[in-house]
DNA sequence: AACATATGTTAGCGACGCTGACATCGCAAA
DNA sequence: TTTGCGATGTCAGCGTCGCTAACATATGTT
């Protein structure tokens, strides 16, 4: 593990050292970003952040309740993004087709592979990182929205069927589908897995209303 | 968070402080599993093992390399115990059976509620927690396992495809179904969700050969 | 009995999260 | 302009943690 070692002074380069840094908050938020993406949200210490971004270890807490709170507000963006990915690949295939929801399927292990550790903000461990309001808010409108997919889907297709469950049928296979690949639990068994390509195999038979009841 | 107390003269209750424990290994490996699962294995600390094992935190390092070794050590029996039950459970509901594979994903499930820091040790973060050898091989007996029960499910029922392929489809399945459990993921959008239900319904779509190719 | 090895303790290093007291900056009222 | 005050940063320090080196004690082999 490099050790960061940058005076409190400054940040790496451009501007002049003032005592007051102007925009810490989002420097923090950045730098933190940055580094939890490099070494992992359980090797993310708030003393490298404050190096990263030029500041004393004490500055954060002007801004922060504490660690978690800084974790939490980077959860917190990821859901955003994680829904404007959705509706921009549903924008794209096409509204209520199969292939628009085999695509967001897709674009949800993408945003896990390229944003492991903010995915791994946004569900993992205790929901105690999860700002209670705005987190659930955003989930939940994220969710609503593969609902309406799927119900849109089944009314063109005659699928009879809750859509709620085939929507929660759909989210459980995608998120294990996420889960495993970024653990990096797949490699043990089936190396060189594609996962599009399960997904994509997958999605038709999820897709209908359960026989047994 | 509750303050552990203890002089290292002795554990809590029984037996004469002796210089030597005796089982230190033993205990600490109990320890441990006792912490992680009351706090989460991101809020375990090795002194506080030792103080309920009563010891002083330089002792485990003659049993164990370091924090993570003995984290290793948990995931691993964990393995064991995860196969154990898999096979309990197909003793119980037959071989080759839709009963029994859907009672697999249900035991899969049961196993990740009931320990749930342990299955976020062996499948969670970086691999680096995982013994490579070990737990490698004691996975993929499990894996390998299922992938049995798969294909004798899809001759006995004359279904084509590659069992694998199946195989990794309800692995997939189930694990996202634990994992949106355990970490309450499912409570902001469908509260009181019945998962081995949304199994039982989901196992039949996904034990069938995809037709997209 | 004497020694070698295993297993525990003591003391201490560097890092971390966080806090309280102090310093500096920017802005608004006098 | 000056004064004063709140916002935002630094400094110094507490308690804890993971880990190590040096020392102490128990165990078992010859």
């Amino acid at each position: 593990m490099g050790r960061l070692t940058t005076k409190p002074g400054q940040a790496q380069g451009h501007a002049k050292a003032r005592y007051h840094h102007g925009e810490l908050r989002e420097a923090l938020i950045g730098a933190t970003r940055k580094l939890v993406e490099e070494r992992g949200a359980e090797n993310f210490t708030l003393a490298d952040a404050c190096r990263v971004a030029g500041v004393t270890t004490a500055a954060p807490y002007r801004h922060f309740q504490g660690k978690q709170d800084i974790l939490a507000e980077i959860a917190s963006r990821g859901f955003d993004e994680l829904k404007s990915r959705s509706m921009a690949v549903l924008a794209d295939k096409g509204e209520g087709t199969l292939a628009g929801i085999i695509a967001m399927g897709q674009a949800y292990v993408a945003f896990a592979v390229e944003e492991t550790a903010v995915f791994r903000l946004m569900f993992g461990q205790e929901p105690s990182l999860r700002k209670a309001q705005h987190v659930a808010g955003t989930s939940q409108d994220c969710f609503v929205h593969v609902i309406d997919q799927v119900a849109l889907y089944c009314k063109r297709n005659k699928v009879r069927g809750d859509a709620q469950e085939i929507a929660l049928k759909l989210w459980t296979f995608v998120h294990g589908a996420a889960s495993l690949l970024i653990d990096q639990d797949y490699e043990a068994v089936a190396p060189g897995i594609d996962v599009n390509k399960l997904i994509a195999a997958a999605t038709p038979g999820l897709l209908t209303a359960s026989r047994s009841r």
